[in-house]
DNA sequence: AAATGTTAATTGAACAATTAATGATTAGAA
DNA sequence: TTCTAATCATTAATTGTTCAATTAACATTT
């Protein structure tokens, strides 16, 4: 149904256009010239393939999110335990915003515009979907006893989530600020990190042993 | 050095209305004319206190990050332990969160646009310090056997701190996903995630009982 | 208190540049 | 030929910004 983007021709190199200005200027701060310039391209083919600007804003997230791989329901499911599963959730979350750069800003930018939210739906049905996954697993480990029964799901899958989210949203910010240049971006770095927050969650939710 | 910004005068007026503007559409997506409409002031006074577009929007970032109460130095040393100092600052910046609405969104902002960045230094600055005040503690938790001494302070720090961040932030979209209305807005809602933020965080960092 | 001069605050109108979007038109392939 | 892909030229509206002119505020002198 959607055929794999191709930036060969016309309609592909704009849309891979479109993904780079509109992740790196958002939507009004990047023009139609730059995006048709950008893809070599006159800037009235644009409106050859797509209405207008706002419906490339939209196909371009709708493009970026689909070409998303979402193995994740399996990857999860493949593992034996719910330790193992959350484990390589995280791992998939990581190599996810890693494959696709352009992700975590056109998140960004989605969230601070949520009043005008575009192409919300698609986006956040995956989210949602990451989320109850998520939320499951903690409740079925907790029914398991390898979680503590403390957390409310929802809560700690948020909490789990966010800090790969995060770390992926505000990676320039904290390149600068740690002074670990390439931190965000380096994929050995990322993935290091991705197995900080494996070792953060799993102590969090690991069961009280019985303390006073 | 910084007057207390008051509506009732034009500047504070347009400083107001800037904020609430650029948090809600970004710099690109507000004009002038409508941030002068919403301070019910002539849009050419905006040239009359501020340079150009650009110098109000670093004008209205930096008011903002400087109207927030920093005492979480303060707060933190007042705490008897590095567990009491540092469920203090989750609660603090949830607090903070909750006392700025526009902030979690300009921050986003700031965060997407991180190469053209405006008033990155203030908020930049605010963050370093952050930063190193829970590294610090962390460090000293460890150092006193409180805490895992496994983890990388530094890393650990951002865990602990993406995860009230990332609610904020992303608060609009959890509420719908979550199907929580008024999680992100309403104080006690977001008292009460910080508490689970305390928890899971301490519980992440306790140290591992002499496990086989 | 009244009048005056001086500075600050505010406005209306206009400008130049940019922008999204259209419609007519043309090259190329099926 | 007929349909698709692409360009050119243009338009109509918006935008940030400036500037001269006007009003309000205020201290000083009469």
């Amino acid at each position: 149904m959607n055929p794999p983007i191709n930036p060969s021709n016309a309609r592909g190199a704009i849309l891979v256009a479109g993904t780079e200005l509109f992740a790196r200027q958002g939507l009004a701060a990047t023009t139609i010239k730059a995006i048709a310039e950008r893809a070599g391209v006159n800037s009235a083919l644009i409106y050859y393939y797509f209405d207008d600007k706002e419906a490339l804003y939209d196909a371009v997230l709708t493009e970026v999110v689909s070409r998303l791989p979402d193995g994740l329901q399996a990857i999860a499911s493949q593992a034996p335990t719910p330790r193992d599963a959350l484990a390589a959730i995280i791992r998939g979350q990581a190599a996810l915003f890693l494959s696709e750069p352009a992700l975590p800003r056109l998140i960004a930018r989605e969230l601070a515009d949520h009043e005008a939210a575009h192409a919300t739906d698609v986006l956040q049905e995956r989210a949602r979907r990451l989320l109850d996954l998520i939320a499951g697993l903690i409740r079925a480990g907790q029914a398991a006893g390898s979680f503590n029964p403390a957390f409310e799901p929802e809560l700690a899958a948020v909490s789990v989530m966010s800090q790969v989210n995060w770390f992926c949203i505000a990676g320039p910010a904290i390149e600068r600020i740690l002074d670990r240049p390439g931190i965000a971006k380096d994929p050995v770095a990322v993935q290091k990190f991705a197995e900080h927050v494996v070792q953060f969650s799993l102590a969090a939710l690991a069961p009280v042993p019985e303390a006073t």
